[in-house]
DNA sequence: CGTGCATGTTACTTGCGGTAACAGCAGTCT
DNA sequence: AGACTGCTGTTACCGCAAGTAACATGCACG
């Protein structure tokens, strides 16, 4: 039988398409997103075409990237979304997960918010139409499932959450990469500004009284 | 004097600069964020060098146009945030306002939202430091300026309005890209909702009571 | 008339994504 | 043993897009 055979050439090619995967996140980490394949297939020790033969094409192996980083970060947020504490620390928590991870990692963040759409002559294989970066979508509907799940919101509430669950994720991810931009504040700080936001503080503010004639 | 010549000058290639955008503009509609310069030369009835020598390099032409319509956008929004009214119905009306005009040109959106991050051999112009589009940028900053400028948030209130300006404008990206996506309802239901987030009603909302043995 | 100067062109270089076509090197079947 | 398969790896190439150099033309000014 040449199963084992088989098995054995898998484990083999397995070993290897981590390893160039390995490669290919060292070299992100370092150059960024735009990380030639020839940047990477050196760093490999190897050439082009034999990328080409593991992962199809550039956003192939992008997508593979992004999938190991997308599924460790996402990991980490149901940890923390999961905990068994009162929900407004659960929420911190989520936000500072996903904050200390951007922080920690910026290059790679930022490569899996830009997924390189097509630039190369054929379809490069990323969808225009859904040009978003993967990891927002799968973390919005991640939340929008917590949500729904633990959230008693009445008729129509798999929709809010699914609203709500994409747009706690956008307004995570912007004011995220404000702040990594900028640092005007703590990474505390920013968790507890959000979650106010999120707890309704805008609504309740009091409007200023300064507005001359206005 | 060359005064009045040069002005001639000035004025004749403002006028061409500005055919070219719209050129430009055009191309980008029908191809989406891709277009090549060439592509765009050939529209606009000439050839690369031409480009260049107007907008430098593909980064300064996107930048320009880029301007164009973020400043055509932000002068929307900024109405609706100044309208007299209730503070709910100035932020549905907000809300709505970016969610229509994603909705009408889906593809100058889109190019808003990825400034083509520079691929080409030289640096093309754009720091990958704050990839981020720059119309979010913008927004962010002047929602946050409106929100301080309204609102009494006491001590820190400037900080607080800043991350509350680029949170809610992430927040609004995020839902309106996965919505137009996926068009999961109305536009109405959808400003409604996000709408509902930011008063607060996820903290508000009460939990579920069927998660056996949880 | 020649001198500036902006506009326009063709033709080129560079670099990247992607693809043949060929060269070893296992193990397998007859 | 020898042909066959299938994987790894190479060099050399194509096509395309960004960006540039060098040359050509129309037009005002002295």
């Amino acid at each position: 039988m040449d199963t084992t055979q088989r098995t054995d050439q898998q484990r083999s090619a397995d070993r290897r398409r981590r390893e160039l995967l390995e490669a290919a996140d060292r070299v992100v980490l370092r150059d960024g997103p735009q990380a030639s394949m020839n940047a990477i297939a050196a760093e490999a020790g190897i050439t082009k075409p034999i990328l080409y033969r593991h992962f199809g094409d550039k956003g192939g192996l992008y997508a593979a990237l992004a999938m190991r980083h997308t599924d460790a970060l996402l990991d980490s947020l149901r940890a923390a979304l999961d905990a068994p504490a009162d929900r407004r620390e659960r929420v911190e928590a989520t936000l500072d997960t996903y904050l200390a991870a951007i922080e920690a990692r910026p290059q790679v963040y930022r490569f899996l918010m830009h997924p390189a759409e097509g630039s190369g002559p054929g379809d490069s294989g990323f969808d225009v139409g859904k040009h978003s970066a993967p990891l927002l979508r799968r973390m919005g509907e991640e939340l929008a499932q917590v949500i729904e799940e633990r959230l008693d919101l009445g008729p129509g509430g798999q929709q809010l959450a699914r609203v709500w669950g994409h747009g706690i994720v956008g307004m995570m991810h912007a004011a995220g990469d404000w702040w990594l931009g900028e640092r005007p504040c703590s990474r505390a700080e920013l968790v507890r500004s959000l979650a106010d936001l999120l707890w309704g503080r805008l609504a309740a503010a009091g409007d200023r009284v300064g507005g001359p004639g206005f």
